[in-house]
DNA sequence: ACTAATATGGAAACAAGTTGTCAAATGTCG
DNA sequence: CGACATTTGACAACTTGTTTCCATATTAGT
């Protein structure tokens, strides 16, 4: 590191001088974008060796969660992102052998997909390896006060569904 | 929604059959994914209007916040991700005067870069609608469980650091 | 001061996802 | 049944950010 100015400390101030509550309303913000930024970074490391990116993992995942074969639309509803950028990745896993098409009985053109054999066998080396990262991630931090975190989450991401507020009011 | 089949309740399981510690942890990570979408879809339609992205949004609040002109490489550390990705919206930002270029008494080629007289209002604007956005999301959560979750989530920050477990201990 | 390592900017190739358009398949409703 | 809206896949252009390679500037160690 041989930055020219500043070597030492933060590079930017963190703490936000609001004087109301929403002052940790938006350092969760600032916080869940940091730790999705290392969770993309980390979870693509893990996975590496295995020869698939964490949004092909998430594919996987997302298939095999749901026990069934899925179609394109519905993989897209699961991942959060629109159907043509999982039909990408849909149609590279394909080429790539790690899942299989089967036909729609309720739909002429559109598929299902479903791991295949290698898929399978990839996703559950994938998932042991986050279990063991999940389990150090975890580990001397008091339970309750995880349960605590994922449900005030919870209840953070329900709420940001609702639209923007209207300005005017209160 | 005209989906052909299951058009009702989630279309993938959520919840982990873990029967261990990792559990509550894994769906942190996934929740924080979801809110993370959610937050980057909301934020780009708050300030919409002014013209400018979320990432242009979170460039200008990395200068502003340093209180100090920053260099590029500074504001990509601040913002979390590479020096290049940000240069190109520093470039953008520049030629569309929402940033000035500021001689580097320290080095010859890397600018400093200060939000313009333009660049100040819109993010003052952005802001002011931020903490209103905030403030409704806030609305009627207690205090100290959000303080909770915040304090939890920047160790869980902490942790993901780290480099990834080695296997074969514990 | 000299050299080696590191920082920096620029450009190009790449990656992942979004948006828009079109045509085919499906569903809804009179 | 038939008109119309919705869903879906395919394709292309665009966006945002990363990776890679290179040239130049700066810093560190001797």
């Amino acid at each position: 590191m041989t930055r020219f100015d500043e070597p030492k400390g933060p590079p930017v101030r963190e703490a936000m001088d609001l004087p109301d509550e929403s002052r940790a309303v938006t350092e969760i913000m600032l916080t869940v974008f940091r730790i999705n930024g290392r969770l993309l970074e980390k979870g693509d490391a893990l996975v590496r060796t295995l020869g698939i990116a964490s949004a092909q993992w998430q594919v996987l995942g997302a298939v095999s969660l749901a026990g069934k074969p899925l179609s394109a639309p519905q993989i897209a509803e699961a991942m959060g992102i629109t159907r043509q950028g999982v039909q990408k990745q849909l149609n590279r896993m394909t080429k790539e052998a790690l899942l299989e098409k089967l036909p729609n009985p309720r739909h002429e053109r559109s598929s299902l997909y479903w791991p295949s054999e290698k898929g399978q066998r990839i996703y559950s080396e994938a998932m042991r390896r986050e279990t063991f990262w999940a389990r150090q991630l975890a580990e001397g931090l008091p339970g309750p006060e995880l349960e605590g975190a994922l449900d005030l989450l919870k209840e953070f991401h329900r709420r940001l569904e609702a639209p923007l507020p209207e300005e005017g009011e209160s």
